[in-house]
DNA sequence: ACCTGAACACCGTTCAAGT
DNA sequence: ACCTGAACACCGTTCAAGT
């Protein structure tokens, strides 16, 4: 409401690509993926539907926009904070782990634009520090895209139960619960795995569950390394 | 074409659950996700629109059904190699890969669809090789969903390439040679490491660095393993 | 140069009506 | 029980027309 304002206001400046951005990224956080819709953003900004296609190309342009403007920020804090190789891949990895927590729909965008501004600024961020550990050609490549594939994987999949969760109005307990039980009916001859984990569902702490799976892969690098040596 | 043909035809079977999910996979392989629409479904089937609503529930329902299909007929595949829990992992893990590479929208609704039937068996097949390691409680969870985070990672950027070429026309040489050159206009200063890799882009082997990622994952959870003996 | 807003070509889904 | 197909309520995108 207090948004719906018109942009004629005194001191209010004139649509621009930044403004499309920020109202999307709201938008997006009010109400998921769904939310996002030409009509509802140019009624939020009150315009027409038209006059957003002057500053953006599409709604693929629009998403990736958007995302960018999170991971962005993201990485630069992350940057900030120096010390050891690993302990700045860990906080990379938690940054983006609470990013996604605070913007669901970010974690899917990851998952649908490789390769674009977003990817590599993670890229960027892990891959210089495993270059740091003392790594270099094959190696580097090789640690650096599998700890990327980590993250994202990690990220992909949290959106996915964020926004299944926020589209059904249930919330992480509820959601989990049903999981759990969910698998508790599956045939115990097939899936005995499955079952007889269904019950630590509730209670794990997914963000350090996702610090640890890092340390994992970053175990299996160090011994590499070491084997190497 | 040979397909249009009506469902009225003699020996035809009427319209079934699996007779749809038969089509759409058809229509997702030869069109990308944007192929499955329920008017083309119709016309593919030689029904009504409505018709496909009395055998299953939504469009969600429908792209969760077929990918489980091409997922179920993976594990079940990967599952016959037996032996030594690191190879059956390898092997579960080069299956969706090929599969992935067959039906790029299989990853993206890996990715879209957390906790169901597919994600499910992909759990299962890995988990149980993982406790046939020797892992139980906490390092089992741990080890089972870093693989399997790791695995849905790769999946859905696997599928996002191959989708974004596809929809651009492109051949994996001309896509990879595409973000190549964009990576190397990347500021030198902002962007040194992933402007240094740029180059590698073109020359590596997905599958190959994929299952290598897999081993530095295994490699940390035995060094856990033998830590703690 | 930038914006308007009606119009276009689609979607997924529903539902009264048929058999 | 199963199918038909028109209708509904949306989409993203375009574009002649305005300022």
């Amino acid at each position: 409401m207090a948004n719906n304002t018109r942009r004629t206001q005194r001191g209010e400046a004139s649509l621009s690509r930044e403004s499309i951005i920020d109202a999307s990224i709201g938008l997006l956080d009010a109400n998921g993926e769904a939310g996002l819709t030409f009509r509802a953003l140019s009624e939020r900004l009150g315009t027409g539907a038209g006059a957003i296609y002057w500053h953006i190309a599409n709604k693929d342009d629009l998403l990736d926009a958007a995302c960018d403007a999170v991971v962005a920020q993201t990485m630069a804090k992350a940057a900030g904070s120096a010390g050891p190789p690993r302990e700045a891949i860990r906080a990379i990895g938690l940054g983006l782990f609470d990013a996604i927590d605070a913007h669901p729909w970010v974690g899917a965008q990851l998952a649908r634009a490789p390769a674009r501004m977003p990817m590599v600024r993670i890229l960027e961020g892990i891959g210089s520090r495993v270059a740091a550990m003392g790594l270099s050609g094959n190696a580097l490549w090789l640690g650096g895209s599998a700890l990327l594939h980590y993250i994202l994987g990690v990220a992909a999949q949290n959106a996915a139960n964020r926004a299944f969760a926020q589209a059904r109005g249930l919330v992480r307990e509820d959601y989990l619960g049903t999981i759990g039980a969910e698998w508790s009916r599956l045939d115990p001859d097939a899936y005995p795995f499955t079952r007889s984990i269904a019950a630590q569902l509730c209670e794990h702490d997914d963000s350090a569950d996702f610090v640890t799976g890092i340390d994992l892969i970053l175990d299996g690098i160090a011994a590499r390394q070491a084997g190497r040596a």
